[in-house]
DNA sequence: ACGATGATTAACGCACATGTTAAATATTAA
DNA sequence: TTAATATTTAACATGTGCGTTAATCATCGT
C-alpha cells in the first residue's frame, strides 16, 4: 500500500482521527489516549500501531522511566496529504480548460 | 458518520483515489472510469456511490442522450479536508508551546 | 416492437478491520 | 524476590468492504 493510502486509511477511522486531534496539544502516553478516547488499552495499542505505520505519529521516550513512552505527531504525512490535495484542487484553477476539454470530448454527441 | 469521516473513508480506497485523479481532467462516464481503472462496471458503480455519498463527486446529465450521465468533482469536501488539515498542522506553528505544555505535564516525573 | 447498449442492483464469497477479554512482557518500587 | 503498573500480543467474535457473475432496468437505434 502506498504511503498516501496508509495515511488516508489511518485517518479514516474516527478514533484515530480523535487521537491525532488530541495529540495536537502535545505528546501523550498510550494509556492516556486510551482513557481519553474511551477504548480499551489493546484497542488503543492497535490504533497506535496503524498510526505509527503510516508515519503520522512516532514513539518517543519520556523522561527517566524506561516504561514511559509518549506518542507525538510527525509532520511528514500531513505534508504529503496537503500536496496531494493541492494537486487535486488545482482542478478548479483551470475549470474552464476542463470544460472545454469535455466539450471537445463530447463533440458530435450533442453536448449541452 | 461525519462528513469528514466519509471523505477520508472514500479516499482511503486506491481505486477511488485514482478515479478522483482521473476526474481532474474533466467529467467522465461510469463506463469510461471502469475501463480506465480496470474494474468491473458493478464495482465502479459501487465506488461511485461511495464517492457520491461523500460529496466528492456528483452525477450530471451529459448531452441529449438521457442515458448519458457523467461524474464530476465537487469542491466542497476537498475544502473541508483542507480546513481539517490546516487545523492539525497549526500544531507545528506553536511547537514550542506544545513542548512547554508537555514539560509542565511531566513535571516531577523527571522529564528530559 | 425488438435487440443492443450502459448502468445499477442482487447474491455470494472472501479478506480485513475493530473490539473484547485473558495472558504475556517489561520495568519500577517495596 | 515479589507485587504493582504500563503496554503489547494472542485468541476470538463480529461486522463491514470489495470484487465477481448473473440478473434487472432504462433508453436508444433500427
Amino acid at each position: 500500500m502506498s504511503d498516501l493510502g496508509r495515511t488516508f486509511t489511518a485517518l479514516a477511522d474516527p478514533t484515530r482521527r480523535r487521537a491525532v486531534e488530541l495529540l495536537r496539544a502535545g505528546p501523550r502516553r498510550a494509556g492516556e489516549l486510551a482513557a481519553a478516547l474511551a477504548v480499551s488499552p489493546p484497542a488503543m495499542s492497535r490504533h497506535l500501531r496503524v498510526l505509527r505505520a503510516s508515519g503520522l505519529v512516532e514513539e518517543r521516550p519520556d523522561g527517566d522511566d524506561a516504561r514511559a513512552r509518549v506518542y507525538g505527531l510527525r509532520r511528514g504525512p500531513f505534508g504529503e496529504l496537503r500536496r496531494w490535495l493541492d494537486e487535486v484542487e488545482a482542478f478548479w484553477a483551470c475549470e474552464l480548460a476542463a470544460f472545454k476539454e469535455h466539450a471537445e470530448r463530447t463533440r458530435g454527441r450533442g453536448g449541452r
